[in-house]
DNA sequence: GCGATTCTTTGATGCAGATCAATGCCGGAC
DNA sequence: GTCCGGCATTGATCTGCATCAAAGAATCGC
């Protein structure tokens, strides 16, 4: 747990530049929430517009819902990751946490238009974008192309890449998200996760 | 075929900021390339950097190729479109003409870099990113959760609406790949896409 | 500490879509 | 024209993963 003014300084060091206005500095200030989340929680956004979210704390899950009750995990996403939550397209987002979070949330379109004027902010936000878009990219291959045990290890790897800790010559991941998660990231069933992580 | 002038002047009207300095203009102008393809013509990029490339005319396809000889279509890209090639990553990017092109190509860490004092140019990039982003999250979720079906019939929706051409009512569409390029977007076979479309 | 609930694992069966194979179709070379 | 090579369709078979089912293992409330 973290108070606004603590959370937001860490944001606006992540994500806005240091020679912004004070004025543009305000209005992000007066524009962002703090939501705090306890595991398995859904932050409520609003549907008709995105939103920028940053990860203070914690990690989360962004879900794709498809009208048939069935769900698609687009992205995993942990401390100091910018994201932005799209509106409502032909799927459903929703922004669900792992493990007790903290969020910054700012309306998409209000601070796009804040930053308009600041290359240093636009450029991180394009970063983050960028970013964002090189895993889609991957999960993208991995998807389409890939085999269940492949899946599997492409996604370990990935994940170890992310959030593995490195301690000497070994690198330890400490996965967040349960079975279902994977499952749903990966376009798997669970028992083929489980038997797959068996083989190992 | 158009000549570099003229297909500069293009991007520069799509891409660029119209206050840009003339000293950037100019930088931006002698990073640029033009680069003409003929149908399955595969354009030569770094592959040491990305690359920013301008969609002046034609149509063309973003593939990842994997280690075993497969490869999947990560995009499709059609005149208007800006879009970031990445550098060589776990997988190798290539671009490929589906029919007759002209590109634009300059190297995206000097563009980015140029760009970085200018908020409009970086804005631009910046909306690029995210459309392309908002469409691989929707190509997740078709990869992840989709049947065989429903794959098709999304593609050709999506198609419609990026390339259709509406006329008293009708919409039509001008598919300018091939079954295997479809085959290679959607995660299936060309047999399979033969087998759902003779079923509409 | 002990049921109740949820998550994970393991096994048996089924099916959607891949693979293999053959034929048809169209467009270009000459 | 007709030969040829690549693309598309259609059919037969196979298989990887989903689905269905059930039995542990962990976690929670009280």
């Amino acid at each position: 747990m973290m108070t606004f003014p603590a959370a937001f300084d860490r944001f606006a060091e992540r994500a806005l530049s240091p020679s912004l206005s004070d004025g543009s500095f305000l209005r992000a200030r007066a524009l962002a929430r703090l939501i705090h989340l306890s595991a398995d929680d859904i932050a409520k956004l609003e549907e008709s517009d995105a939103s920028l979210v940053f990860v203070v704390d914690g990690a989360i899950k962004l879900v794709a819902h498809t009208e048939t009750r069935r769900e698609q995990v687009v992205a995993f996403h942990f401390v100091g990751d910018l994201l932005k939550v799209p509106a409502r397209g032909s799927h459903r987002y929703g922004l669900h946490a792992l493990t007790d979070t903290d969020l910054i949330v700012l309306p998409y379109t209000e601070i796009r238009d804040l930053a308009a004027l600041d290359p240093v902010t636009l450029g991180k936000m394009l970063d983050s974008s960028d970013a964002a878009l090189a895993r889609a990219r991957e999960k993208t291959v991995l998807l389409g192309r890939k085999s269940a045990p492949e899946k599997v290890a492409d996604f370990l790897v990935s994940m170890a890449a992310r959030i593995g800790k490195r301690t000497s010559g070994t690198v330890t991941v400490d996965l967040p998200m349960s079975r279902r998660d994977i499952a749903d990231s990966i376009g798997l069933t669970v028992e083929t996760i489980s038997r797959q992580l068996s083989k190992l």
